[in-house]
DNA sequence: ACCCAAAATGACAACCCTGTCATAGTAGAT
DNA sequence: ATCTACTATGACAGGGTTGTCATTTTGGGT
């Protein structure tokens, strides 16, 4: 989406000003996220941003794609491994390689938390056109459902979702404080809690 | 925290702005929320505003605080009947207060709403401050425990934890899409799930 | 050395916002 | 009727934002 002007840039301007807005993206929600900052943090102009690019959120349509170049490359390669492992297993596994991605690239990953909690039309429309990342995991369930391993009366949907709401939870905790093992114990309790319920038997 | 000015004013006006303020800030967070808004929509010049209040700090936590008074209210009357019942029923039933208060009262639910997705460093302070509302239901999962209706090994933190990540994030949705029924629907199933676990035995 | 098209620039308009302040208005007491 | 103390007002300063545009700079081809 960035204007032939930004392309023909050459690649360490277009990384320059790729990062300026990586940081500020990852700092602020997108309505509030400052094209001032992201000129001066990349040292060109502001008429040369209105040059490449349309506006803010066509800089933000294009960090988003290449971040989600990268991110596909690590969940192609995540994929590779799990085909036969229980829901269970699969979501321990995804976790980690989702909080190895975090760690390598937290930025990243910030971005995409904010998103999470930006409820501007832009960003709610655009949320509904982008690839949910959990959803392999429906599929692991109905799977285990149909091996008899988990109850055939249990709504994969919804565990989906008390999965994905309680892993945002925990990782925004998690970022925060900066406790990932207590992270990491915390997702292997609730697997423990979602297994077996809490109730004594 | 209002200035003498403004409590000195009759009540009608006193309303007026903080039906205003209560407008705002159940359709912006905090430091998205406009004075301006406020003032053109309560009737008053800017100027008077800031003979009342301080700044918008202080008519945010003027708002809270009448909001505190008519919640403590209610939160006082669900509490007396949920005294022996165990942590399930105990939990459903403020659910459906709280869905009750969020019925009638969708405004002032909005702004908890809003104030939990605000990450500005006087927000994040404030809900230090602020009281747990689900506090109460980590008593009642400790006595289950004590019981033996709850397994021992259980953190009752984590819990509590789970049921308000869970309860808020699925208060979000139905607010956004107003399936009032399917969210109770969802509530319950969720409960199961924490109760029985979802693995077949 | 010259030319010209493409790229870079920052001043600018137009619109937000908050908090202040000198002035104008009002209503009660003397 | 006058004085006084409180109240209301909107213009203003000073800060932010986005997107535009006339102007200058640059660099490749001749």
């Amino acid at each position: 989406m960035p204007k032939d002007t930004f392309l023909n840039l050459d690649e360490a301007k277009q990384r320059r000003i790729f990062e300026a807005a990586v940081d500020e993206f990852s700092q602020k929600r997108f309505s509030e996220a400052s094209i001032n900052q992201v000129v001066k943090n990349s040292g060109i102009s502001r008429g040369s941003f209105y040059q490449y690019f349309k506006n803010k959120e066509d800089l933000y349509l294009y960090v988003l794609k290449q971040i989600g170049k990268e991110k596909l490359d690590l969940m192609n390669y995540a994929g590779e491994i799990k085909q036969d492992a229980d829901f269970f297993d699969g979501f321990i596994y995804m976790i980690r390689a989702a909080l190895e991605w975090s760690r390598t690239k937290p930025k990243y990953y910030r971005i995409g938390m904010l998103m999470e909690f930006d409820d501007s039309h832009f960003i709610s429309e655009l949320r509904k056109a982008l690839p949910e990342g959990f959803s392999m995991l429906k599929g692991m369930i109905e799977k285990d459902i149909q091996l008899g391993r988990v109850r055939s009366d249990i709504d994969s949907g919804l565990v989906v979702d008390i999965i994905y709401t309680l892993n945002l939870h925990l990782l925004i905790h998690c970022f925060k404080t900066d406790e990932e093992s207590e992270f990491l114990k915390k997702i292997d309790e609730i697997i423990k809690i979602l297994k077996e319920g809490i109730v004594n038997r």
